[in-house]
DNA sequence: ACCCGCATGTAAGTCGTTACATGATTCT
DNA sequence: AGAATCATGTAACGACTTACATGCGGGT
Protein backbone atom coordinates (compact mmCIF):
# COMPACT_ATOMS: atom_id res chain seq x y z
CA UNK A 1 0.00 0.00 0.00
CA UNK A 2 2.48 2.76 1.16
CA UNK A 3 6.03 2.82 -0.54
CA UNK A 4 9.42 1.41 0.97
CA UNK A 5 10.22 5.34 2.56
CA UNK A 6 6.92 4.98 3.98
CA UNK A 7 7.74 2.08 5.82
CA UNK A 8 11.00 3.36 6.52
CA UNK A 9 9.26 6.58 8.02
CA UNK A 10 6.39 4.42 9.51
CA UNK A 11 8.96 2.04 11.35
CA UNK A 12 10.35 5.35 13.03
CA UNK A 13 7.00 6.44 13.78
CA UNK A 14 6.74 2.87 15.73
CA UNK A 15 9.13 3.57 18.04
CA UNK A 16 7.91 7.52 18.86
CA UNK A 17 6.00 10.34 17.65
CA UNK A 18 8.09 12.61 15.73
CA UNK A 19 7.57 15.95 13.28
CA UNK A 20 8.97 15.87 9.50
CA UNK A 21 12.01 17.48 10.69
CA UNK A 22 12.82 15.05 12.98
CA UNK A 23 11.82 11.89 10.41
CA UNK A 24 14.51 13.74 8.43
CA UNK A 25 17.52 14.00 10.90
CA UNK A 26 17.15 10.13 11.80
CA UNK A 27 17.05 9.76 8.29
CA UNK A 28 20.72 10.66 8.48
CA UNK A 29 21.79 8.85 11.24
CA UNK A 30 20.14 5.87 12.67
CA UNK A 31 17.99 4.50 9.79
CA UNK A 32 19.66 6.32 6.94
CA UNK A 33 22.68 4.04 7.18
CA UNK A 34 20.24 1.29 4.90
CA UNK A 35 17.60 3.69 4.00
CA UNK A 36 17.78 7.41 3.07
CA UNK A 37 15.50 10.13 2.10
CA UNK A 38 15.82 14.26 2.01
CA UNK A 39 13.20 16.34 3.67
CA UNK A 40 12.01 16.98 0.07
CA UNK A 41 10.66 13.33 -0.05
CA UNK A 42 9.97 12.87 3.38
CA UNK A 43 7.10 15.78 4.04
CA UNK A 44 4.84 14.70 0.83
CA UNK A 45 5.70 11.11 1.85
CA UNK A 46 3.91 11.79 5.43
CA UNK A 47 1.18 13.34 3.86
CA UNK A 48 0.00 10.66 1.72
CA UNK A 49 0.34 8.09 4.96
CA UNK A 50 -1.41 10.77 6.49
CA UNK A 51 -4.33 10.41 3.93
CA UNK A 52 -4.21 6.41 3.81
CA UNK A 53 -4.63 6.93 7.58
CA UNK A 54 -1.59 5.01 9.03
CA UNK A 55 -0.62 8.22 10.86
CA UNK A 56 -2.03 11.31 11.81
CA UNK A 57 -0.49 14.44 12.89
CA UNK A 58 -0.77 17.12 15.78
CA UNK A 59 0.31 20.60 16.22
CA UNK A 60 3.09 21.58 18.61
CA UNK A 61 3.28 25.25 19.33
CA UNK A 62 7.01 26.08 20.88
CA UNK A 63 8.09 29.19 21.74
CA UNK A 64 11.33 30.88 20.27
CA UNK A 65 11.01 28.00 17.42
CA UNK A 66 8.66 27.25 14.84
CA UNK A 67 5.49 25.75 15.03
CA UNK A 68 5.75 22.00 14.58
CA UNK A 69 3.55 18.85 13.08
CA UNK A 70 3.86 15.94 15.42
CA UNK A 71 3.16 12.50 13.30
CA UNK A 72 2.03 9.39 15.01
CA UNK A 73 1.56 5.95 13.68
CA UNK A 74 -2.00 4.54 13.57
CA UNK A 75 -3.31 1.56 14.54
CA UNK A 76 -4.03 0.70 10.85
CA UNK A 77 -0.52 1.72 10.40
CA UNK A 78 1.46 -0.35 12.72
CA UNK A 79 -0.68 -3.41 11.13
CA UNK A 80 0.34 -2.43 7.69
CA UNK A 81 3.84 -2.25 8.92
CA UNK A 82 3.68 -5.56 10.62
CA UNK A 83 2.21 -6.85 7.10
CA UNK A 84 4.90 -5.67 4.82
CA UNK A 85 7.82 -6.87 7.55
CA UNK A 86 6.61 -10.50 6.46
CA UNK A 87 6.42 -9.86 2.97
CA UNK A 88 9.71 -10.94 1.37
CA UNK A 89 11.16 -8.32 -0.86
CA UNK A 90 12.02 -8.39 -4.36
CA UNK A 91 15.50 -8.87 -4.99
CA UNK A 92 16.95 -6.06 -6.54
CA UNK A 93 20.02 -6.19 -8.28
CA UNK A 94 23.03 -4.67 -5.79
CA UNK A 95 24.01 -1.18 -6.99
CA UNK A 96 27.09 -0.94 -6.00
CA UNK A 97 29.52 2.18 -7.65
CA UNK A 98 32.86 0.87 -6.62
CA UNK A 99 32.51 -2.73 -7.78
CA UNK A 100 31.80 -1.10 -11.05
CA UNK A 101 34.98 0.54 -10.93
CA UNK A 102 36.73 -2.48 -10.18
CA UNK A 103 35.15 -3.76 -12.93
CA UNK A 104 37.21 -1.36 -15.56
CA UNK A 105 40.18 -1.50 -12.77
CA UNK A 106 41.90 -3.37 -15.80
CA UNK A 107 42.42 -0.25 -17.91
CA UNK A 108 43.96 2.23 -15.24
CA UNK A 109 47.85 2.78 -13.70
CA UNK A 110 48.10 -0.36 -10.82
CA UNK A 111 49.50 2.16 -8.42
CA UNK A 112 47.26 4.71 -8.84
CA UNK A 113 44.05 1.96 -8.03
CA UNK A 114 45.56 1.07 -5.23
CA UNK A 115 45.90 4.50 -3.72
CA UNK A 116 41.96 4.35 -4.73
CA UNK A 117 40.79 1.65 -3.22
CA UNK A 118 42.74 2.00 -0.26
CA UNK A 119 41.69 5.14 0.41
CA UNK A 120 38.10 3.62 -0.09
CA UNK A 121 38.71 0.73 2.75
CA UNK A 122 40.01 3.06 5.24
CA UNK A 123 36.23 4.88 5.20
CA UNK A 124 34.61 1.56 5.41
CA UNK A 125 37.13 1.01 8.12
CA UNK A 126 36.20 4.44 9.77
CA UNK A 127 32.46 3.60 9.29
CA UNK A 128 33.41 -0.32 10.83
CA UNK A 129 35.17 1.19 14.20
CA UNK A 130 31.86 4.01 14.10
CA UNK A 131 29.43 0.76 14.77
CA UNK A 132 32.00 -1.73 16.53
CA UNK A 133 31.67 1.39 19.31
CA UNK A 134 28.01 1.99 18.95
CA UNK A 135 27.94 -2.28 19.04
CA UNK A 136 29.56 -1.90 22.55
CA UNK A 137 27.70 0.66 24.37
CA UNK A 138 24.62 -0.95 23.19
CA UNK A 139 25.63 -4.59 24.59
CA UNK A 140 26.28 -2.60 27.60
CA UNK A 141 23.47 -0.79 27.90
CA UNK A 142 21.09 -2.34 26.39
CA UNK A 143 22.04 -6.22 27.22
CA UNK A 144 18.48 -6.87 28.73
CA UNK A 145 16.75 -5.56 25.61
CA UNK A 146 19.09 -7.08 23.10
CA UNK A 147 18.15 -10.40 24.19
CA UNK A 148 13.98 -9.48 23.81
CA UNK A 149 13.25 -9.86 19.81
CA UNK A 150 9.72 -8.29 20.73
CA UNK A 151 11.82 -4.91 21.68
CA UNK A 152 12.35 -1.89 19.16
CA UNK A 153 16.38 -2.18 20.84
CA UNK A 154 16.74 -5.44 19.73
CA UNK A 155 15.87 -4.62 15.79
CA UNK A 156 17.95 -2.16 16.42
CA UNK A 157 21.09 -4.18 17.35
CA UNK A 158 20.25 -6.38 14.73
CA UNK A 159 20.29 -3.88 12.14
CA UNK A 160 23.62 -2.36 13.27
CA UNK A 161 24.99 -6.00 13.22
CA UNK A 162 24.36 -6.29 9.03
CA UNK A 163 26.07 -2.93 9.39
CA UNK A 164 28.84 -4.51 10.97
CA UNK A 165 29.10 -7.22 8.46
CA UNK A 166 28.97 -4.84 5.77
CA UNK A 167 31.64 -2.41 6.22
CA UNK A 168 33.30 -5.02 7.03
CA UNK A 169 33.28 -6.78 3.96
CA UNK A 170 33.72 -4.10 1.91
CA UNK A 171 36.84 -2.81 3.76
CA UNK A 172 38.31 -6.69 3.22
CA UNK A 173 37.55 -6.79 0.07
CA UNK A 174 39.17 -3.26 -0.67
CA UNK A 175 42.58 -4.02 1.20
CA UNK A 176 42.80 -7.63 -0.81
CA UNK A 177 42.11 -5.51 -4.54
CA UNK A 178 44.78 -2.91 -3.31
CA UNK A 179 47.06 -5.43 -2.46
CA UNK A 180 46.38 -7.18 -6.17
CA UNK A 181 47.04 -3.85 -8.25
CA UNK A 182 49.88 -3.49 -6.85
CA UNK A 183 51.14 -7.01 -7.56
CA UNK A 184 51.47 -8.40 -4.43
CA UNK A 185 50.22 -12.49 -3.50
CA UNK A 186 47.25 -12.83 -2.02
CA UNK A 187 46.41 -14.21 1.49
CA UNK A 188 43.39 -15.48 0.52
CA UNK B 1 30.14 13.33 -18.86
CA UNK B 2 28.21 10.20 -18.61
CA UNK B 3 26.17 8.64 -16.33
CA UNK B 4 26.99 5.57 -14.15
CA UNK B 5 24.87 3.30 -16.50
CA UNK B 6 26.93 4.26 -19.15
CA UNK B 7 29.99 4.02 -17.64
CA UNK B 8 28.66 0.48 -17.37
CA UNK B 9 27.85 -0.11 -20.44
CA UNK B 10 31.04 1.34 -21.19
CA UNK B 11 33.20 -1.15 -18.68
CA UNK B 12 31.29 -4.25 -21.50
CA UNK B 13 32.36 -2.42 -25.03
CA UNK B 14 35.75 -2.06 -23.34
CA UNK B 15 35.76 -5.63 -23.66
CA UNK B 16 33.96 -6.79 -26.45
CA UNK B 17 31.96 -4.88 -29.31
CA UNK B 18 28.25 -5.65 -28.45
CA UNK B 19 24.77 -4.79 -29.35
CA UNK B 20 22.13 -3.53 -28.05
CA UNK B 21 20.34 -6.78 -27.13
CA UNK B 22 24.08 -8.68 -25.97
CA UNK B 23 24.39 -5.64 -23.33
CA UNK B 24 20.94 -6.41 -22.14
CA UNK B 25 22.10 -9.75 -21.09
CA UNK B 26 25.18 -9.09 -19.63
CA UNK B 27 23.11 -6.71 -17.83
CA UNK B 28 21.20 -10.10 -16.46
CA UNK B 29 24.34 -11.96 -15.66
CA UNK B 30 27.97 -10.76 -14.86
CA UNK B 31 27.62 -7.08 -14.63
CA UNK B 32 24.11 -7.10 -13.29
CA UNK B 33 25.09 -8.61 -9.91
CA UNK B 34 26.45 -5.20 -9.17
CA UNK B 35 24.76 -2.71 -11.60
CA UNK B 36 21.78 -3.43 -13.49
CA UNK B 37 19.43 -1.81 -16.25
CA UNK B 38 16.29 -2.79 -18.73
CA UNK B 39 16.55 -3.10 -22.25
CA UNK B 40 14.36 0.44 -22.45
CA UNK B 41 17.39 2.51 -20.62
CA UNK B 42 20.23 0.67 -22.12
CA UNK B 43 18.88 1.99 -26.18
CA UNK B 44 18.61 5.61 -25.29
CA UNK B 45 21.28 5.65 -23.26
CA UNK B 46 23.77 4.18 -26.13
CA UNK B 47 22.18 6.21 -27.92
CA UNK B 48 23.59 9.09 -25.76
CA UNK B 49 27.38 7.46 -25.51
CA UNK B 50 27.06 7.86 -29.30
CA UNK B 51 26.55 11.21 -29.47
CA UNK B 52 29.28 12.35 -26.85
CA UNK B 53 31.68 10.18 -29.09
CA UNK B 54 32.03 7.57 -26.70
CA UNK B 55 30.94 4.23 -28.71
CA UNK B 56 30.43 4.05 -32.18
CA UNK B 57 27.90 1.59 -34.01
CA UNK B 58 28.04 -0.21 -37.62
CA UNK B 59 24.63 -2.65 -38.76
CA UNK B 60 25.34 -6.42 -39.28
CA UNK B 61 23.09 -7.82 -41.63
CA UNK B 62 22.14 -11.55 -40.52
CA UNK B 63 20.30 -13.99 -42.38
CA UNK B 64 17.51 -15.58 -40.32
CA UNK B 65 17.73 -13.15 -37.51
CA UNK B 66 17.03 -9.72 -37.22
CA UNK B 67 19.43 -7.20 -38.15
CA UNK B 68 21.85 -5.39 -35.19
CA UNK B 69 23.66 -2.32 -34.43
CA UNK B 70 27.03 -3.44 -33.02
CA UNK B 71 28.12 -1.12 -30.97
CA UNK B 72 32.39 -0.66 -30.34
CA UNK B 73 33.88 1.44 -27.77
CA UNK B 74 36.16 4.56 -29.28
CA UNK B 75 38.88 5.28 -27.93
CA UNK B 76 37.53 8.76 -26.76
CA UNK B 77 35.54 6.10 -24.77
CA UNK B 78 38.34 4.43 -23.19
CA UNK B 79 39.86 8.02 -21.83
CA UNK B 80 36.26 8.43 -20.14
CA UNK B 81 36.02 5.19 -18.41
CA UNK B 82 39.65 5.18 -17.26
CA UNK B 83 39.32 8.73 -15.84
CA UNK B 84 36.01 7.91 -14.18
CA UNK B 85 37.45 4.86 -12.76
CA UNK B 86 39.99 7.07 -10.96
CA UNK B 87 36.95 9.32 -9.39
CA UNK B 88 36.05 8.04 -5.87
CA UNK B 89 32.42 7.70 -5.86
CA UNK B 90 29.89 9.59 -3.97
CA UNK B 91 28.99 7.54 -0.63
CA UNK B 92 25.39 7.26 -0.88
CA UNK B 93 23.36 5.61 1.59
CA UNK B 94 22.69 1.75 0.85
CA UNK B 95 19.27 0.92 0.52
CA UNK B 96 18.71 -2.43 1.36
CA UNK B 97 14.89 -3.47 2.09
CA UNK B 98 15.31 -6.33 4.06
CA UNK B 99 17.32 -4.24 7.03
CA UNK B 100 14.73 -2.00 6.76
CA UNK B 101 11.91 -5.03 7.64
CA UNK B 102 14.45 -5.92 10.26
CA UNK B 103 14.72 -2.68 11.88
CA UNK B 104 10.26 -2.83 12.56
CA UNK B 105 10.83 -7.16 13.42
CA UNK B 106 10.31 -6.35 16.66
CA UNK B 107 6.26 -6.02 15.82
CA UNK B 108 6.03 -9.26 14.42
CA UNK B 109 5.69 -12.63 15.78
CA UNK B 110 8.97 -13.96 16.33
CA UNK B 111 8.38 -17.79 14.93
CA UNK B 112 7.25 -16.15 11.62
CA UNK B 113 10.33 -13.77 11.45
CA UNK B 114 12.37 -16.37 11.49
CA UNK B 115 10.60 -18.22 8.65
CA UNK B 116 11.27 -15.06 6.48
CA UNK B 117 14.84 -14.66 7.44
CA UNK B 118 15.76 -18.24 6.82
CA UNK B 119 14.19 -18.49 3.74
CA UNK B 120 15.73 -14.68 2.35
CA UNK B 121 19.42 -16.59 4.30
CA UNK B 122 18.98 -19.99 1.92
CA UNK B 123 18.49 -17.39 -1.61
CA UNK B 124 21.75 -15.59 -0.15
CA UNK B 125 23.69 -19.32 0.92
CA UNK B 126 22.32 -19.94 -3.08
CA UNK B 127 23.82 -17.22 -4.94
CA UNK B 128 27.06 -17.58 -2.65
CA UNK B 129 27.08 -21.39 -3.89
CA UNK B 130 26.84 -20.17 -7.43
CA UNK B 131 29.87 -17.62 -6.87
CA UNK B 132 31.93 -20.26 -5.38
CA UNK B 133 31.70 -22.48 -8.20
CA UNK B 134 32.57 -19.91 -10.56
CA UNK B 135 35.37 -19.01 -8.55
CA UNK B 136 36.38 -22.15 -8.59
CA UNK B 137 35.89 -22.38 -12.81
CA UNK B 138 38.12 -19.55 -12.67
CA UNK B 139 40.54 -19.80 -10.50
CA UNK B 140 41.68 -23.10 -12.75
CA UNK B 141 40.89 -21.65 -16.30
CA UNK B 142 41.47 -18.46 -15.71
CA UNK B 143 44.74 -19.18 -13.41
CA UNK B 144 47.41 -17.08 -15.47
CA UNK B 145 45.52 -13.71 -15.83
CA UNK B 146 44.47 -13.49 -12.37
CA UNK B 147 47.27 -12.43 -11.35
CA UNK B 148 47.88 -9.68 -13.97
CA UNK B 149 45.78 -6.33 -13.01
CA UNK B 150 45.45 -5.10 -16.82
CA UNK B 151 43.66 -7.73 -17.89
CA UNK B 152 39.56 -7.68 -17.93
CA UNK B 153 40.10 -11.05 -16.37
CA UNK B 154 41.73 -10.05 -13.20
CA UNK B 155 39.15 -7.45 -12.87
CA UNK B 156 35.84 -9.19 -13.31
CA UNK B 157 37.68 -12.07 -11.02
CA UNK B 158 37.89 -9.48 -8.78
CA UNK B 159 34.33 -7.63 -8.89
CA UNK B 160 32.84 -11.70 -8.49
CA UNK B 161 34.82 -11.87 -4.98
CA UNK B 162 33.69 -8.30 -3.64
CA UNK B 163 30.00 -11.17 -4.62
CA UNK B 164 31.20 -13.69 -2.85
CA UNK B 165 32.32 -11.10 0.65
CA UNK B 166 28.92 -9.79 -0.18
CA UNK B 167 26.40 -12.61 -0.20
CA UNK B 168 28.81 -14.70 2.46
CA UNK B 169 27.91 -11.30 5.14
CA UNK B 170 24.14 -11.25 4.40
CA UNK B 171 23.48 -14.98 4.57
CA UNK B 172 25.30 -15.13 7.93
CA UNK B 173 23.47 -12.46 9.37
CA UNK B 174 20.25 -13.78 8.30
CA UNK B 175 21.13 -17.47 9.98
CA UNK B 176 22.09 -14.96 13.00
CA UNK B 177 18.70 -13.10 13.40
CA UNK B 178 16.68 -16.30 12.45
CA UNK B 179 18.48 -17.84 15.76
CA UNK B 180 17.96 -14.73 17.62
CA UNK B 181 13.75 -13.91 16.78
CA UNK B 182 13.74 -17.56 17.91
CA UNK B 183 15.33 -17.15 21.17
CA UNK B 184 18.22 -19.02 20.73
CA UNK B 185 21.42 -18.25 22.18
CA UNK B 186 23.85 -16.69 20.07
CA UNK B 187 27.42 -17.96 19.09
CA UNK B 188 28.57 -14.42 17.87
C1' DA C 1 -1.51 -22.22 -33.38
C1' DC C 2 1.34 -20.57 -29.75
C1' DC C 3 5.36 -19.50 -27.24
C1' DC C 4 10.30 -18.47 -27.02
C1' DG C 5 14.45 -16.12 -28.50
C1' DC C 6 16.37 -12.42 -31.18
C1' DA C 7 16.17 -7.54 -31.99
C1' DT C 8 14.94 -2.52 -31.28
C1' DG C 9 12.61 0.98 -29.91
C1' DT C 10 8.85 4.56 -27.30
C1' DA C 11 5.68 6.09 -23.54
C1' DA C 12 3.92 6.63 -19.06
C1' DG C 13 4.60 6.78 -14.55
C1' DT C 14 7.21 6.51 -10.15
C1' DC C 15 11.13 7.40 -7.32
C1' DG C 16 14.87 10.20 -6.00
C1' DT C 17 18.10 14.32 -6.09
C1' DT C 18 19.05 19.05 -6.31
C1' DA C 19 17.55 23.47 -6.20
C1' DC C 20 14.24 27.14 -5.00
C1' DA C 21 11.77 29.51 -1.28
C1' DT C 22 10.82 31.45 3.42
C1' DG C 23 11.50 32.77 8.15
C1' DA C 24 12.66 32.83 13.26
C1' DT C 25 16.26 32.24 16.75
C1' DT C 26 20.83 31.12 18.56
C1' DC C 27 25.69 30.86 18.34
C1' DT C 28 30.33 32.77 16.86
C1' DA D 1 27.39 40.52 10.47
C1' DG D 2 27.10 35.91 9.16
C1' DA D 3 26.49 31.06 9.80
C1' DA D 4 24.00 27.25 11.90
C1' DT D 5 19.80 25.08 13.67
C1' DC D 6 14.90 24.54 13.62
C1' DA D 7 10.93 24.10 10.61
C1' DT D 8 8.11 23.26 6.30
C1' DG D 9 7.12 23.16 1.96
C1' DT D 10 7.32 23.22 -3.84
C1' DA D 11 9.55 22.73 -8.46
C1' DA D 12 12.49 20.94 -11.86
C1' DC D 13 15.05 17.47 -13.42
C1' DG D 14 17.11 12.97 -13.85
C1' DA D 15 17.03 7.93 -13.05
C1' DC D 16 14.51 3.84 -13.15
C1' DT D 17 10.49 0.59 -13.83
C1' DT D 18 6.71 -1.20 -16.23
C1' DA D 19 4.08 -1.36 -20.04
C1' DC D 20 3.21 -0.64 -24.98
C1' DA D 21 4.60 -1.73 -29.69
C1' DT D 22 6.46 -4.46 -33.69
C1' DG D 23 8.28 -8.33 -36.37
C1' DC D 24 10.82 -12.57 -37.96
C1' DG D 25 12.25 -17.47 -37.31
C1' DG D 26 12.35 -21.80 -34.91
C1' DG D 27 10.65 -25.24 -31.86
C1' DT D 28 6.46 -27.91 -29.69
Amino acid sequence: MATTLGYAILGLLAREALSGYDVTQRMKESVGFFWGAGHSQIYPELARLEEGGLVAHSVVEQRERPDKKVFEITPAGIDALGEWVMQPPPRRPTKDELTLKAYSVWLVDGGEAARLFREEGRRYEEQLARYEQIRGWMEEEWADDIGRPETPRFASYATLRRGILYERGNAEWCRWLADAVEGKPEGV
